[in-house]
DNA sequence: TTTCCTGGAGAACGTTCGTTCTCTAGGCTA
DNA sequence: TAGCCTAGAGAACGAACGTTCTCCAGGAAA
């Protein structure tokens, strides 16, 4: 007899495997290049529990993006509330963690910049997906600018949003992590004049 | 009898056709969703003549890309050139051109960016095509900021580069050209601080 | 007029894709 | 054991793609 998984995981195990390998296909080499078909083989699932989870490939690119949104600034958080000892230290952080996935190996920009730029002109999901993610980040790093009793919060929070994007493209791009190093130093500089 | 045009230009009048036509489609909809079918049609031009210019679709991709980058890193110093009255006022000009390019009805992004992020993983030629460009782009605002007899040019030319990429990826998606004005402000206050 | 060449229109080909359908094996209930 | 339901494996389908091929009209050359 082989041990049994806790029931919750093991009805939605399939589930969690389909969207691991979409994750990672679909972060990797874009979405229209990755097919049904190798998602299924990736997955281990068979087509038909593939579209019993998913009824079209626009449901699971939804499921993707959206965990990769939660996923993506729980992980962003979780690191500067852990890693910045004091207010003023939360922008280093930022950037301190954008370095460091930049420096992962399989880093390949931000996939909401990415699916936008594929399927944005026809996807209005993929559009909003986007567009919610792209708030998200504004929102928090307006309310670090706050915190920080800076003069123009909003301001400053939109310069950091545009710092973090332009650091993810330029790294995606290049392919070097230093693009984080000169956001950060930017975003110290734009803190500073802020006060 | 009808007006003839000058030999060159009747030359490759079909050739640049194509080009305009591939411009306008990939960059409003994406490479992938646009059909050399529909390419021909739009241009105009049969497919036999299509393929005798381009003989594929990544011949013509490659092409697409090479003609923007040199158009609009030439509508940008252009502008700069014309409108900075002072070498002070370059900065602000950049972002003042990027404000105008955001505001245009089509404007969807940065074409290299948009092109990396779908053909990337896959193409080196879109990766490499997409390096070149931000390359340059970076080579000009280092060039700029050398000229304003910054500390570090090196760091606020990356830095500069940052803001512009991050502003046009915002604007994309955001759906306003309200990106650029932050961005100008930050440049300005970056150079402020780099002296 | 006949022949030859160019180029256009679009049919055709082979592949790939998203999605659905068929067939079958295996486990549960009676 | 007999009947039934589930789910897996993968064939099948219709559409769309990139690319090539066929056919034919029309102009230049002799």
């Amino acid at each position: 007899m082989h041990q049994d998984e806790p029931r919750a995981e093991a009805q939605d195990e399939p589930r969690t495997r389909i969207l691991d390998a979409a994750d990672k296909l679909f972060y990797d080499r874009g979405i229209q290049s990755v097919g049904m078909d190798e998602l299924r083989t990736a997955a281990g699932v068979s087509l038909k529990r593939l579209y019993g989870c998913f009824p079209s490939k626009n449901d699971l690119v939804a499921a993707y993006l959206d965990r990769r949104d939660t996923r993506w600034r729980t992980a962003l958080t979780a690191y500067v509330t852990q890693h910045a000892a004091t207010l003023e230290d939360c922008p280093s952080a930022v950037f301190d963690w954008l370095h460091a996935w930049f420096a992962t190996p399989d880093f390949r920009g931000c996939a909401f910049i990415n699916s936008f730029g594929e399927l944005g002109a026809t996807s209005q999901a993929v559009t909003s997906a986007a567009r919610r993610h792209k708030e998200a980040l504004l929102d928090y790093l307006t309310e670090l600018a706050r915190d920080l009793g800076v003069r123009e919060p909003a301001l400053l929070g939109g310069q950091l949003a545009l710092l973090v994007n332009g650091a993810i493209t330029t790294a995606a791009i290049s392919g070097s992590p230093d693009a984080a190093r000169d956001a950060g130093a930017a975003a110290r500089a734009l803190v500073a004049a802020g006060r």
